[in-house]
DNA sequence: TCCTTGTTTAGAATCATTCCAATTATTGAC
DNA sequence: GTCAATAATTGGAATGATTCTAAACAAGGA
């Protein structure tokens, strides 16, 4: 289940963090791991926690500084939407996400094409990236909450 | 300069407190006075310091508490676009934030029409709210930056 | 292999925010 | 206007998330 073999996405992550002067560690390379194995958007303890399975001695702060790594490398994304701590997707389409008002799910939502075109920006103004995210219900706890 | 007598704004700030369930204390009187008369969306602490000027004993729980009076009574919104403290802005419009990377400004954006339709949702998930945010650089901080 | 430098570690420090219990202010009823 | 009920304010303590620190360690190049 685990697998500590180098697989096609550790050997992208070894270039993108060469890429950007950082080293190829266990830790970076765990943590990555973590990130890829449950989609579901987790926080820096989340993810301390699941790299603690396979890797007893790893410390948050160690973790911080992953993510950290992860993010300026450009395989992962940090995620603000609500208040609290902050989550980590290594989802790098470009994409959107919906936050569950009920269950707290997080879910990555297509980009439409045009999506920035929609915001255009007064004169002299320049974006380097959009954050977009919404808050409802998802599906499931609708369903639950109509009894 | 500074106004303590009722003004168009503050009887609205009446209403909209008393229409959920909140009491109409000086406080967030003073609070409300800050966000507007200068719409550079302040932090907690940077409200506090200035509502501190016109009222010395107020204190930080108080603004705290009264920021999130005015958010749940509609009359002011909280903005989260970066890491660290939330700010607030008074304007209800629908509008989107810019922040500029170089300078640390947030910027009010203009909301198009029809922003909301250009996300659409899969079926079953109900958006309650968007929230929508940029990060770049200013024309002010552009203009410098080309020395 | 050795050296340089970046990384990891545990714990302390910091920052933003929330909680607490006692005091005070507001509001509605009389 | 007075009184009681209840909400709000206050300062300080507590919490949660993140960053910092300094010493030990590991990665990668010479």
């Amino acid at each position: 289940m685990k697998r500590r073999n180098t697989t096609a996405e550790q050997r992208q992550l070894g270039e993108h963090l060469a890429a950007t002067g950082f080293r190829f560690t266990q830790q970076r390379r765990q943590v990555y791991d973590v990130l890829l194995q449950k989609l579901d958007h987790p926080t820096a303890e989340d993810v301390f926690l699941r790299a603690k399975r396979a890797m007893p001695e790893i410390s948050m702060a160690t973790v911080y500084n992953c993510l950290d790594a992860l993010v300026q490398a450009g395989v992962a994304r940090q995620v603000k939407v609500e208040r609290g701590a902050a989550r980590f997707c290594p989802n790098m389409h470009e994409h959107w996400h919906f936050h569950c008002n009920e269950c707290g799910g997080v879910f990555d939502m297509e980009m439409p094409d045009a999506a920035c075109d929609a915001f255009p920006l007064p004169r002299g103004f320049k974006a380097e990236s959009f954050e977009i995210g919404a808050h409802g219900v998802c599906p499931d706890c609708s369903g639950k909450r109509k009894k």
